[in-house]
DNA sequence: TAAAACCCTGTAGTTACTACGGAGTCAAGC
DNA sequence: GCTTGACTCCGTAGTAACTACAGGGTTTTA
């Protein structure tokens, strides 16, 4: 099976394999004569694991560990558990940091919608008036993944 | 004001300014005759607002759009008003599929809680059998910005 | 005078790909 | 035999928004 067609049968495309395979998620797989990689159905199951993992959202990293538990036989129910548990504790995070975050954006547009017809637009006035309250916690640093989203307007 | 004293009135870091500048929403500053960058309350304010809506998630794009508006003073209700808007409805498209992304996570960590104790851990055997079903909607191409948490295990 | 703290530029790293450029290979049609 | 198109190869650069150096110069403090 040319790459081609492994992409096809695992409904993703050919650079992403070979992207896998620079990575190590995927082993490096035998050559026909010409050079082109060769593929068994070994490499279709693993590449149909890494995608299903991907499509959870998982990162790569943990998609890599997940993959050597089931090479070695020697995966504990605690590691795997453990993986998944993060990552759960990751997404809750995120929701209800987004969950804050749009409020405080619906709160911005709500300023647009209540000027009056001969005002300007309240946004950015909201906006810079904010930038200027030294107190306002927005302006600590940022969290690495996400907002802060500590500002109350 | 040189550019440690800038960036901790703007609660961000030095490289942060820099990068700033060289994307285009901070300006050059005015050097000293050391070469140093030196500030003005202007450069502030502009940083400020810049955090400030980083601090709102939006993206670089958007405050730059921000920023012309405000620079040229002729911005108008309906385009500021819809760069909040398009980033509200990311915002709650990003929130559901989390949502969605979460409940198939957690049935996923049940799988291994519900193990009787002495099997393997059922994480990774529900990884694989999901991986072989083809008509597993997971494996479809992934969305740019997200998983496509059409999957119902 | 020496060390610490600051400043400069430029480059490389992060995530998970995606998109290209330039070249070689293969099968089908004329 | 030739051309066209589809496929393959490899390597590099781009995405967002920074962060972290490396290697050098400057200023301030002890």
């Amino acid at each position: 099976m040319k790459i081609k067609e492994l992409a096809t049968a695992a409904y993703t495309d050919t650079e992403t394999i070979r992207f896998y395979e620079k990575k190590g998620l995927m082993p490096h797989p035998p050559r026909l004569a010409n050079g082109y990689r060769d593929y068994q159905a070994v490499h279709k199951e693993r590449l149909l694991f890494i995608r299903h993992c991907r499509s959870l959202d998982m990162p790569l990293a943990d998609i890599q560990s997940l993959l050597d538990m089931t090479q070695a036989n020697a995966y504990t129910h605690l590691h795997a558990e453990s993986l998944v548990s993060n990552h759960i504790d990751r997404v809750q995070v995120k929701i209800s940091s987004l969950q804050t975050l749009l409020g405080q954006l619906q709160s911005l547009r709500a300023s647009c919608h209540n000027a009056s017809p001969d005002q300007a637009c309240g946004v950015l006035q909201v906006l810079v008036e904010a930038a200027h309250g030294e107190a306002c916690a927005c302006h600590w640093p940022l969290a690495t993944d996400g907002p802060s989203l500590t500002c109350q307007q």
